[in-house]
DNA sequence: ATCCAACCTCGACCAAGGTGGAGGTCAAGA
DNA sequence: TCTTGACCTCCACCTTGGTCGAGGTTGGAT
């Protein structure tokens, strides 16, 4: 088990983190993660850039921005521990969206699920058929195809 | 309440649905969605569109790709009645994607949650210094990032 | 019959999130 | 010292999911 130095190179970091090199000279013109440059001008990076890059990756994962996780990371410190505000700052703005977006993938599965189950194929309950409430679940403002059931079942 | 017709013309389906006219067609032009032409070359699309736009709306909302709509509704039939089969064929493809989906985002949502009230700022168990192990519940053959703790909290 | 908004196609362009190659430099082992 | 793989920058290109405008046609109301 070989010690891990401190500054990782380029080609370090793209193995470990399973994150192409090319990515990761993407991420740094993007700003969401940083590196500091040996005397002959390449890449070092401490050992931390790898939970970073776990971090942006599950992001991504879910469907989140590098834009979203950029906002997300320059609000937490580089340098220093992140403090309890840093946290609350970051939780509290994505909590928000993540359960919205947690809420919009229970319904879908669960319509699809409950639609096998349901013996609805008279065109009558389902969910295709009734999809539209899905949007206006969106709230009050956005009612757009509801319209679309005037013409009835 | 004026009667809907049963052909609805692209910018009709537009406003019903709130989805621009140009992105109408370009589903069209990816076999989301289909119209028939009137003698002058222009679509004419049967309510049920709405019905699909609502349902390719809410999959992208979620983060499915307009590649994976296009599978699932390709196994729909256009013209009858879907069968339980159709249904189930359907539903099976995704469940396990919306599941995996789900969870990921539980997973991101409740570490957030979970950091701002355990006051681990020591950094000992704060998850940007634990978050390895989101990646290692890909399974046993992604253990990439474990690599990066040997250094040791 | 005429008018004009709404329609048509086609091709250029956009943003995000990257990949790949050309041409040149660095650094560590033989 | 020399070699060679890893690194550097810059730029062109790719896919997805669209938007926009030019230039031409349709069709419903007057």
């Amino acid at each position: 088990m070989t010690k891990l130095p401190e500054n990782l190179t380029i080609g370090q970091v793209a193995e470990r983190s399973g994150v192409p090199h090319t990515a990761l000279r993407f991420y740094e013109d993007r700003g969401l993660i940083a590196s500091h440059r040996t005397s002959g001008n390449q890449r070092r990076y401490p050992r931390s850039v790898l939970r970073r890059l776990a971090f942006i990756r599950t992001a991504q994962r879910v469907g989140l921005s590098l834009e979203d996780v950029h906002a997300a990371l320059a609000t937490l410190p580089d340098g220093r521990t992140p403090t309890k505000a840093d946290w609350s700052r970051l939780s509290q703005s994505w909590q928000e969206e993540l359960d919205a977006r947690i809420d919009a993938l229970h319904r879908l599965r669960d319509r699809l699920t409950s639609c096998i189950g349901c013996g609805c194929l008279s065109l009558r309950s389902c969910f295709l058929h009734n999809f539209d409430d899905a949007q206006s679940a969106d709230g009050p403002g956005a009612p757009k195809l509801k319209a679309a059931t005037e013409g009835g079942t």
